[in-house]
DNA sequence: CGAAACTGACTGGGCGATCAGTCAGTTTTC
DNA sequence: GAAAACTGACTGATCGCCCAGTCAGTTTCG
């Protein structure tokens, strides 16, 4: 199908579809309090009516965009935690890997997406508002605690608080990442890119299972 | 003077630190967006048109209110480092312990303040949006200059991309500490306080010299 | 046909901002 | 030294705007 305007008789999911592509890109430029049904409406090219018939409000809109992606992205998390465990023992550097090449590689294949998505978890993940935490536990804490589980296995010596520090301190520098605030740039003058996934993750799994093994005794 | 409800006669500084302390308290809880000007009036106890009298419109009311607060940080996390410096030559550990200290400590003495303003800066630091890059880039790029150097002097194997990184991933960390969104009790049922500053600190401050040593060649 | 998908005008409410007016002091005037 | 002029701080009613959400009516589909 060619890149036309989407028509009811493409299915209603189609449009679902093309509404919670819309409202990734909205909320993740103006945050939730700051992204206007109206808008999201006018980028899916719908009326703003077909986003309450489809979500009802908007914080069920938010919700479902969330449990979309990530759907997807802890499926592959889960997947490929999977893959390593049955490869053989556990190393951390694998590990730390796994925890973020997915939600950088998701949403990729849309063009111009710019890691919106990413950028909601940031600021999902950093915010104490009650539904933020809701969010959080219902779709990320399964996961942590995979990892969690994982960090453990790849080394011993952590004890059950540290192991989840660990997790924490890991996901607090990944937001570095996904935030894309052009800062490394501006601190570096030029030198370094937030915007290049591939480099970051070359530095940040180091760093991360540099900080682990620091609070493990040996 | 007690502690009851300031009048024009206390004069027109006393009234607007009411108005930027109230303003911590909303944004904190809110969000930029999410804060509304007559929520921040009734805390201060103050009519609203007063705000717009003291400070023309929101968006110059959050950056005095930014303003006021890193100037009082900053200024702190400059005698720390010059203090260092002063003493011999720069630890890792004590550079990481100035840069976070500060902070946590800043707005404690505010009875019952329950760092907002920390967690005003953890959505700041993660927000691409104009504003909030314009506000980290006035108010805290160059202390981050300051550090980014004293890493540098720490650890003189480090290269000056990697001395970027490290700065970012510790701050990355540091957010972790600020945000307190209880996640990290709830991964560890009940065994982590994301509310014991100290005791965080205490983990950090390993994780990311264990860190950054990771990024330095030997 | 009936049901599902969809539209767009509309509503009530909360928002930031405005502004005329009050008032306690201070300065100027005679 | 007292009346007059002026100042800066402050109030509260109000304005226009934009928001999320509603709904009666229309189109599309099987």
């Amino acid at each position: 199908m060619a890149e036309t305007a989407l028509t009811p008789a493409d299915g209603g999911s189609a449009r679902s579809d093309a509404i919670l592509d819309a409202a990734e890109q909205v909320f993740a430029g103006s945050g939730y309090d700051g992204a206007a049904l109206r808008e999201i409406a006018r980028r899916a090219g719908v009326a703003q009516g077909l986003i309450h018939y489809h979500f009802d409000n908007k914080a069920r809109l938010f919700e479902k965009m969330v449990e979309r992606r990530s759907g997807q992205i802890n499926r592959a998390r889960a997947d490929m935690l999977d893959t390593l465990r049955r490869r053989g023992p556990l190393q951390l550097e694998e590990i730390v890997e796994a925890l973020f090449r997915p939600t950088i590689e998701t949403g990729i294949e849309l063009a111009e997406d710019g890691g919106a998505f990413a950028r909601i978890l940031v600021s999902m993940a950093n915010s104490s508002d009650p539904m933020a935490r809701d969010m959080t536990a219902k779709y990320y804490d399964p996961i942590a605690r995979d990892y969690i589980a994982a960090l453990h296995e790849a080394e011993p010596g952590l004890n059950d608080a540290d192991a989840v520090w660990a997790y924490m301190f890991a996901i607090g520098v990944g937001m570095t990442m996904m935030a894309r605030t052009g800062r490394p740039k501006r601190l570096s003058d030029g030198l370094c890119d937030d915007g290049d996934a591939d480099a970051m993750l070359a530095r940040i799994v180091p760093f991360i299972c540099g900080g682990i093994r620091a609070l493990t005794p040996d």
